[in-house]
DNA sequence: CAGTGGTCTAGACCACACG
DNA sequence: GTGTGGTCTAGACCACTGA
C-alpha cells in the first residue's frame, strides 16, 4: 500500500502531533522514520510544513517538540505599526534578540532607494523577534544616518525603529509602500530564525515616507507563517 | 573547498542560468549534478527557488528550460480586481485552464463561512491562470448556488467569477476581506501549477461582501512568486 | 561523551513526453 | 524505447546540546 508515502505520512504526523501533549518531545528522527516505515529524508520533508505552521519546534542537538496553541499576531495591512504594537493588542509580549546596528556607506543602489548621494552614511538595524523563546520574524531597517544615528539608539531603544521614529516625532511619517512576497528562506535568514534553508516565509519589502514625500526608511521583514495573520480590506474597483 | 556546497551551487546556477539564452535547455539533472560536483538531490533542492522566482521552468519528461524576462503582474491590494484586469493593465493576456465547476452541499463549516443553512447548494469554480503556457495561479471560488448557478456559467464566462458578478451588477459588491499567507504547496495545488510539492506560494483567503453586508463569495488563491507583485500603501497609525 | 537534528551522497524506481 | 524530471531510500558525516 506504500503508493503515496508522503500524503500518508502527513496524515499520520498530523495525528501523532495532535495526540501528544504540549511541550512533549517526538521520537528522534531515525526512530520515528523506522516506526512510520519511511526514510529519514522523507520524514524530514514532511515535517517541514509542520514547523512553519507553528505546530512543532525543532532544536538541533536537542529534539523535536510539540507546540500547543500558537498566539497568532493579528495585523491589518491598512495601518503601519510595529510588531510590538500588534502583539500588544492581543496581550502578547515579544522580545528582541540578535540586535545588530551597523554603519555603512550608500552604494549606487541604496543611494537610489533612499534618495541620498552615493557614499552617504547609512544606519542599518537588524533584529529578530521572539515570542516565548521562538524566533518568529527577522527585520532589517536601513536609513540615512542623518535620520537615525547610532547614538540615537543608545537610550531607550526597544528594538523597533518605527516606534522610535514615531516617539521622537520627527521627521513626521505618513505612509509606507509595502510589497508582499512569499520566499524561500536564504541560509542567512534561516539561521536567524532557526529554521531550515528553503523554508517558506512571508516577506514585506517596504519604504517609509515622510510628509515631505522623502524616503525615511527601507525595510525587509521576514515572517514565519503560522505566527502571524495579515489581512486587508479591499474595496471593489 | 566544498564546505558549503549549497551556497556555492546557488551562485553557480545563477551564473549558468544568466549565461544561457531564453528558452534554452539546461543539461539533464544527472549530467548537471556531475558537472557541478554535487548529488542530484542537492542540485534539485537548489533549483527549487529558481523555479518559483520564474527563472527556470521544469517539465517532467522533457527538461529544464531558461525563462527570460517574466512579465510581472502588478496589483495594488487596496482595490479588488480580477487577475485578468491586473494583467490587462500591463498589456499581458492571460488564459484560463483546467476550469472546473462543481455543485456541492454546505457542511457545517461552509454554512458558517457563507452564512447559509447547512445543506444548501453551493457552486464551486476552480481554475488555473496561464501566462504563456505557464500556470501561475490557482483559484477556487465557493458561493451559494442562489447567487451563482451552473447555468449562469454557460454563456460568456471568461473564467473570473468576480468579473462575472461585476458585469451582472447584482448583487452589488463593496469589499473583500483578504488574509495573506505564505504556504507550502500541497500535492493537489502543486499538481495544478506544475510545480513541486512543498514549493513556496503566496496565498490569499478572501470573503467578498455585498452592500447588504452578506457574504457573497469565498475564495482561495495561490500565486507563484516571481510572476506577481502585490503591494499596499499603509498609513501610519 | 552519547544523542539529537542538519546536510549531502549514490542510487533505485516511477511517471511522463516524444520519436 | 529512450531520456527526462519526480520520489524515495539507506547511509554517511557534520554541528550542536547537554549530561
Amino acid at each position: 500500500m506504500g503508493h503515496l508515502p508522503f500524503q500518508r505520512l502527513q496524515v499520520e504526523l498530523t495525528n501523532l502531533i495532535a495526540s501528544l501533549p504540549t511541550e512533549s518531545r517526538l521520537p528522534s528522527e531515525p526512530v520515528l522514520a523506522r516506526e512510520l516505515g519511511v526514510s529519514r529524508s522523507t520524514l524530514r520533508e514532511a515535517m517541514r510544513s509542520f514547523e512553519t505552521q507553528g505546530l512543532i519546534r525543532r532544536k538541533q542537538g536537542v529534539g523535536t517538540f510539540v507546540i500547543g496553541e500558537v498566539p497568532v499576531i493579528d495585523s491589518g495591512m491598512e495601518v503601519l505599526e510595529s510588531i510590538e504594537t500588534s502583539a500588544g493588542r492581543i496581550g502578547l509580549s515579544v522580545s528582541t534578540d540578535s540586535l545588530k546596528v551597523e554603519r555603512l556607506s550608500a552604494d549606487a543602489e541604496w543611494a537610489g532607494v533612499l534618495d541620498v548621494p552615493i557614499g552617504n552614511a547609512l544606519t542599518r538595524v537588524s533584529r529578530v523577534i521572539l515570542t516565548d523563546e521562538r524566533p518568529v520574524a527577522y527585520l532589517v531597517d536601513t536609513l540615512p544616518e542623518s535620520i537615525l544615528s547610532q547614538e540615537d539608539l543608545i537610550t531607550g531603544f526597544t528594538g523597533s525603529v518605527l516606534d522610535l521614529l514615531l516617539r521622537r516625532g520627527s521627521p513626521r511619517l505618513v505612509s509606507s509602500r509595502t510589497e508582499i512576497k512569499a520566499v524561500n528562506a536564504t541560509a542567512e535568514v534561516a539561521h536567524m530564525l532557526e529554521i531550515q534553508r528553503g523554508d517558506v516565509l512571508l516577506n514585506f519589502t517596504a519604504s517609509l515616507y515622510s510628509t515631505a514625500g522623502r524616503v525615511i526608511d527601507h525595510s525587509f521583514s521576514y515572517f514565519l507563517p503560522g505566527y502571524f495573520s495579515f489581512h486587508v480590506n479591499r474595496r471593489v474597483g
